[in-house]
DNA sequence: AATACTGCTTAACAAATGGTAAAAAAGCTT
DNA sequence: AAGCTTTTTTACCATTTGTTAAGCAGTATT
């Protein structure tokens, strides 16, 4: 699992055997259940999590208590409630297992320990924290104006497996739409 | 029109008057009416902006061939197309200016430039990209799983400004609703 | 194996939104 | 001021989506 992560970090930036140890010996494994939540939400998230395995999604409960889903990660993506995790305020939001899933986690102090080891990691995790951000800026971005069938293709074709590994309900609940109505689409589509 | 640039710098470190000197003097302005396009799309975007006065969105045209609207920027913002400015690739993304608008803007060489200077400025700029994209994705994530009528009545409570000022029809294709429907969701409202 | 629980599907109806068209209003140009 | 263009409003009808309710299928629990 480790050697998944600084693979990933290596895609950016060359990282020697022994700053690969070092980073590894800073990340714990954990795994979660199908429904499990990694962070309940209502308080500062002090986790940051890379995906090896499974599906997480981020969501929270909007105000007519109709869980929403922000976004999901997959394998090989870092995973934190970005403002929560840097500024140290409160969030709603909440992350959880879509799918049997293993993660390495670090505490925000943790890494902040790392980063004085290894300062280049800061700049790196900072500029995968962007790339992120952008992407999911962008695929947002992709389904404005279309209906929920549209929509719901453009998920398929954008996530493909991610499609095909979670909930139908999570997927509605990130489309914006009941899952009988996603029910329907499927159904028409077929 | 540069003391309102360096005026918003410092709010998140402070610069010399010496510094700021400097920065103002790679700065550009420029002044836009409404409907004028600061950058028209499908090249690569390779100015970035400051919004000194007035209002701009960053839109596409989608696959129907409808405008759909990422994103309002009104005063005191960076405003660029991220990932186009980065990674020099082309986008489909437009600028646009939605009422008369006065903008300070600098090109990616001459900030290159200017960060070989101040190599600060760079940290500080990335970290002011960051903080933008992590309230637009926030903003956004409001509207997950509302209404028409709700996602209205949100954004002219996050946004009561940009409201008054923009055209009905780019606030319509930013909620992803037609110019008919906002008009009649408006009606209703009174 | 029987029971409950959860998620998915289906259906009928209600509500919201889109499409089309036309009129009214506002802005520009001459 | 008159004429033109664009934006906004209004209305009517079609389509999409939500709501409610029920049944089904799979999984877990006892």
């Amino acid at each position: 699992m480790d050697k998944q992560l600084i693979n990933y970090l290596q895609l950016f930036r060359p990282i020697t055997i022994a700053d690969g140890n070092i980073i590894a010996g800073y990340f714990k494994p954990q795994v979660f259940k199908e429904g499990d939540f990694l962070f309940e939400g209502d308080k500062v998230a002090r986790e940051m999590f890379f995906v090896c395995k499974g599906v997480v999604r981020i969501g929270t409960v909007n105000d007519k208590g109709t869980e929403v889903t922000h976004i999901f990660y997959n394998e090989n993506h870092l995973c934190s409630i970005l403002q929560s995790f840097n500024d140290e305020v409160h969030t709603a939001s909440f992350i959880q297992a879509c799918c049997d899933t293993e993660v390495l986690s670090i505490s925000k102090s943790k890494l902040l320990e790392l980063y004085q080891q290894l300062p280049y990691l800061k700049e790196l995790i900072d500029q995968l924290n962007q790339l992120n951000l952008i992407r999911k800026v962008n695929t947002r971005n992709a389904y404005l104006g279309e209906d929920a069938e549209t929509q719901y293709r453009i998920f398929t074709m954008q996530h493909p497996d991610i499609a095909l590994r979670v909930p139908l309900k999570d997927i509605a609940s990130y489309l914006g739409i009941t899952p009988q109505s996603l029910s329907r689409i499927r159904k028409n589509i077929k």
